[in-house]
DNA sequence: TCGCCGGGTGTGAACGTGCACATCCGGCGC
DNA sequence: GCGCCGGATGTGCACGTTCACACCCGGCGA
């Protein structure tokens, strides 16, 4: 493999100039900073990254940290993360938290700290990983998605609180009255800002709230809650803190004889691509995650870069209404 | 940060003992590597990966290169991956294919050994992904997941055809003699797998073949095939080669008002989360992606170290008969 | 007793880059 | 004509690790 040495001989100058035209380095003759590109052309050189992390004491790499990579939501904002991180010279690793505990959460964080990333974003929106990355007064630049707006750091996120007034003002407007809110784990802030829509929605028109049933984000949940609230029959309407509960919610209605949205309409949250194919078709919110990543790329590498980060507003979350809302049902 | 001198140091030693404990030679005192081992305690000392790096010209990072990182079968199995390699003590680095032209792949590869990374998987399992792979003749270890046996490099699988063979017979056995597939694309080996498996249990019950269609893996596209199989009428059971495509089958048969499964049944493969919460519950074939991510690692890990591969099966595939599937409609 | 062997340890160099500093040179103002 | 300034380039070192080699020393066979 060639080296910066190499190249330097073949110019006829330096390796210094060489390592000021691969940092574009303002003050280097035109035709000099030609000789040395073709050079590099001619022995395909590519600079060695980790003797470059070496001495800059930092590399080209974005670490990811996510506790849901699995889901269709993350795993699509990664996806664009990636690739804009990659259109950028950055390379992206990834990190699974397996648990949530501050252990598995500082583990992660000193190993990335360790592999000297220039930046983290952050996907495991729970209040405790904020705790645990605030505690640790890591000197790394870091964006975390899908968080409230006002949580530390750079914080980005689709607009979860008004998306989650749309989805119930939307159910309020078809009539419904009694509205039930199927809420996502305690510590998750995404859980927390659809639940703060939701009830705000609900104020708003006066109307009285019922106790949220907290959910874990998985149909197989949503299936159970579905077969426990048939039993209550105290609401006409459920809005579901993500789409995969919902659709396991509108299971357990079936099993238990009730159809949706005759009986009871039902609001999903994330647009996951499965909802407007299941049965009824989902009414749900759209997120934008692939835009959410990109973002999150911008962000992060101004932080890295030391310029002015750019002051997004919240992404606009856009309601879908589908066939599993309807007007409430009359008896 | 303290650096290996200064564990030396402290501990009364030179550098290159402090080097061998953290190597594990074999040739050093118990006495002065308990003296090491608390220097390094003491001290929080870590070693620099990209000194490491540097002077090894390769670092303990493993490559996932994944053209599908959005599906839950890839995301599922990266996550595993992640995960395995993590407690081996190697980090993961994701390179996404925004498109699986030969130059984006080798865009890809090349990046990532410009990263000297120790080893890749590749999730991106299309015929063409080989080709280009082969081509660059590069010298990293390779494992490929979901390929059909026989691949070139290391390769590991759930038995594609086996499964596909089982979704076959299940309607065959119900008493299904036209079994239109919905096949994946072209290119790709899992579809390939599939549609051969299909194949093969016609062939084994000496039914009729009906010519497959090509789709992309999405509900949109199952769908759109829903509506036109519908206006066909010369079959009594699909069989999805994935469960979206099944899915969105479904709903097209609906929408031309065909019942699921009193006209016709419907089978998929994957038995994502949403599968047994659809209506109706989707009868599909399972596939353990966590596992194949765990065996992918164990065999990368393998070639690294110049280990002998551990061989494995096929992983099994398991039949999930569900309600989409059932005895055909006599007129 | 001598020499050889091998386990245990130390010494110096090398990996490929960026940084701080030194150097050279032409132009401009006085 | 002299000195200064700044653009353009070169020199040497440092980063933190591993590798190749040298060294020391105790044990054992001849």
């Amino acid at each position: 493999m060639p080296s910066i040495r190499d190249v330097a001989r073949l110019a006829g100058v330096s390796h210094q100039t060489v390592s000021r035209v691969l940092n574009d380095h303002p003050s280097i003759r035109p035709e000099t900073k030609q000789r040395v590109l073709d050079a590099i052309g001619v022995l395909d050189y590519r600079p060695n990254l980790a003797a470059r992390a070496l001495v800059t004491s930092r590399s080209n790499v974005i670490g990811v940290m996510s506790a849901t990579i699995g889901e269709f939501g993350p795993a699509s904002s990664i996806a664009t993360i990636e690739e804009a991180a990659r259109a950028e010279g950055y390379s992206v690793t990834t990190v699974n938290l397996p648990a949530t505990t501050p252990e598995a959460i500082g583990d992660a964080v000193r190993q990335l700290v360790r592999e000297q990333i220039a930046g983290i974003v952050v996907l495991a929106p729970q209040v405790r990983v904020f705790h645990v990355l605030r505690g640790m007064a890591i000197d790394v630049p870091f964006v975390s998605l899908q968080t409230a707006s006002g949580a530390t750091g750079e914080s980005l996120a689709a607009d979860q609180v008004e998306g989650a007034r749309l989805a119930t003002n939307h159910l309020i407007e078809l009539g419904h009255r009694d509205i039930v809110h199927l809420a996502g784990p305690q510590d998750w802030i995404e859980a927390e800002s659809r639940m703060r829509g939701y009830l705000d929605a609900l104020r708003d028109s006066d109307l009285p709230t019922i106790p949220p049933i907290r959910g874990d984000w998985t149909a197989d949940f949503g299936h159970f809650a579905g077969l426990e609230l048939a039993r209550r029959g105290d609401f006409t309407a459920v809005f579901a803190a993500n789409d995969l509960m919902a659709i396991g919610l509108m299971h357990g209605f079936r099993d238990a004889g009730l159809d949706v949205p005759g009986h009871v309409s039902v609001v999903g949250f994330d647009d996951i691509p499965v909802a407007p194919h299941v049965w009824p078709p989902l009414t749900t919110v759209h997120q934008d995650f692939p835009e959410l990543g990109r973002r999150a790329v911008e962000m992060l590498l101004a932080g890295i870069r030391g310029e002015e980060t750019p002051a997004f507003g919240p992404l606009e979350s856009q309601l879908l209404a589908r066939a599993s809302s309807a007007a409430p049902w009359r008896s």
